[in-house]
DNA sequence: TCCAAAATTATAATAATTACAAATTTATAA
DNA sequence: TTATAAATTTGTAATTATTATAATTTTGGA
């Protein structure tokens, strides 16, 4: 996605486009697992030196508010953001740390007629299939 | 629930049940809201003005370990606490900040085979029915 | 280019949580 | 019951994520 398409997108939610907020979207974008702050902060600081974490706060949160992110809390301590608006859920690995995105079945939640629902988040927590093996390895040689 | 009751619950998990955690679990229990530490530490504080917010911390720590009871995320910054272990979502709202149990449908969630889920949370946000219907009283008075 | 509004920056303040060491309580066994 | 060791609680300090603030810079439009 190059800066202008991002530009376009931003300006499109009604969120001035500068160029902390276009980097700050590009690096939840394409960040391997979804970063937290300190994360996007590490990522851009490389390219943009001058670059402060209160402006990545700031981003996100301009960022959220237009609905080009969404903020996922699948630490206890810290918040995550993840770019993909669509439905699915996250998978955090206990062992590992990794977070994996998994597909939810729609229409799951019941008894909410006349709750206008704005904020959907689905965090499973556990040990992912690789970690698992390990896990039942190390039983093993005890 | 009586702290004998109590006492045997957490004894049968295998924590030590001391005066302490039997008050901070019967906290959570009865109270209206999912409660989060500081909360339970003023509910507790009125009868044990000795209480420490350190063992609040300390005693949540040791329910949730011993699966009596859940962490839950709906707020961005603090961890609530809920002894209902069953399957089921809360909702948020905006507006009052109430957390309103729902509940959900069983296996919505797709492609965690080989993943040992331990942990499962659904969070969702918005404005609860009594808000919505105030929120567009509001509207209609501009 | 100039200007007002908005955003960024650096830093201080806040708030939740964790770490730590001393004092207390608990369960167990003599 | 009393002695003892281990676990827990307490009070406080430290840590960490996030928010607030004010000065500086950037942005978009006239």
């Amino acid at each position: 996605m190059t800066s202008t398409q991002i530009k376009d997108l931003l300006e499109s939610k009604g969120v001035r486009a500068t160029h902390q907020r276009i980097s700050v979207y590009r690096a939840v974008c394409e960040h391997p697992v979804h970063p937290c702050a300190s994360a996007i902060y590490d990522a851009l600081k490389k390219d943009n030196p001058a670059l402060s974490l209160a402006t990545v706060y700031n981003s996100v949160e301009a960022l959220c508010g237009a609905g080009l992110l969404r903020r996922i809390n699948v630490d206890d301590n810290e918040s995550r953001y993840d770019a993909d608006m669509s439905r699915h859920g996250h998978f955090k690995c206990d062992r590992c740390g990794k977070v994996i995105d998994f597909p939810v079945k729609d229409d799951f939640a019941q008894g909410l007629s006349g709750f206008a629902v704005t904020r959907r988040e689905i965090c499973f927590g556990g040990l992912c299939p690789d970690c698992l093996a390990q896990e039942q390895q190390t039983k093993q040689c005890n």
